[in-house]
DNA sequence: TCACGAATTTACGTAAAAGTCAATTGAACG
DNA sequence: CGTTCAATTGACTTTTACGTAAATTCGTGA
């Protein structure tokens, strides 16, 4: 069983992750992720590592890089001001309701697919396979 | 109750979507709709204006136009062919992958969030509101 | 008939999210 | 000490998905 590692390199989380060095870059640019550095050599922490796992999710949900932002931003400290809070707590609602109009979605692109393989099995059973 | 109308026009269409003519222009120029044509002017049928319903639900799902090139083409007719067919499946099932991956990650984002919003509600605590 | 509003085509522009390439820099190894 | 390998920066390029503007056409109503 391997331990929590202190450090990952840009190259670790590349593979792991099937994205490249550019990527990362561009990510910590973008003010995402703030790798330490060694020199001028950047050091994952597992932190930077769970933000990846995060920013990656936000992508395959389809969520732009701003609007992942956005969402780090929340999982940061909730802040201090009264006003604050509750604007945040509103962005949460909000988020909230792509994420289920999301899954709805899903859902439905699931019934079609359903219907689709079921026509794939019938035009199998036209075709004489399997009787 | 208004009957299921013959044809719509391009604005009509914007207006209900919130998309632009440019938009359908593109979609029509990327082969996923196919409006007929009377004179110039297109017409869009309800199974055009059902087509584009399942676009923008792709979209929504953060597919690409080409991407949802492929799963329209799945809901036309399944192929005649035995191995079309299996390979239409093979398609299917991997769709279904990643829609389910998809709906993971909407699950992960959620439970985030509803903890956002519990740091937000202990800090309104703290702040001593609704004491 | 003239003007209008709605639609068209053509063409160029743009923002986002990286890809790609070149030149450089250390760090380490034999 | 030379080289090799991983990493860096900077600049330019590319792809996707439209936006935008110009010039034109068509039907309709005053």
């Amino acid at each position: 069983m391997s331990a929590i590692r202190e450090y990952y390199s840009i190259t670790e989380l590349t593979r792991e992750f099937g994205v490249s060095t550019r990527t990362l870059r561009f990510y910590e640019d973008e003010g995402l992720i703030h790798p330490v550095r060694r020199g001028r050599t950047r050091l994952f922490r597992p932190s930077d590592r769970h933000l990846l796992k995060q920013i990656l999710r936000g992508k395959r949900l389809g969520f732009s890089i701003s609007e992942i932002q956005e969402i780090i931003q929340m999982y940061k400290a909730p802040p201090g001001e009264l006003g604050q809070i509750h604007l945040m707590m509103k962005r949460v609602e909000e988020k909230r309701g792509e994420l289920r109009q999301k899954r709805r979605d899903i859902e439905e692109t699931l019934a079609e697919l359903d219907q689709v393989e079921e026509g794939c099995i019938e035009r199998l059973a036209e075709l004489g396979v399997n009787t």
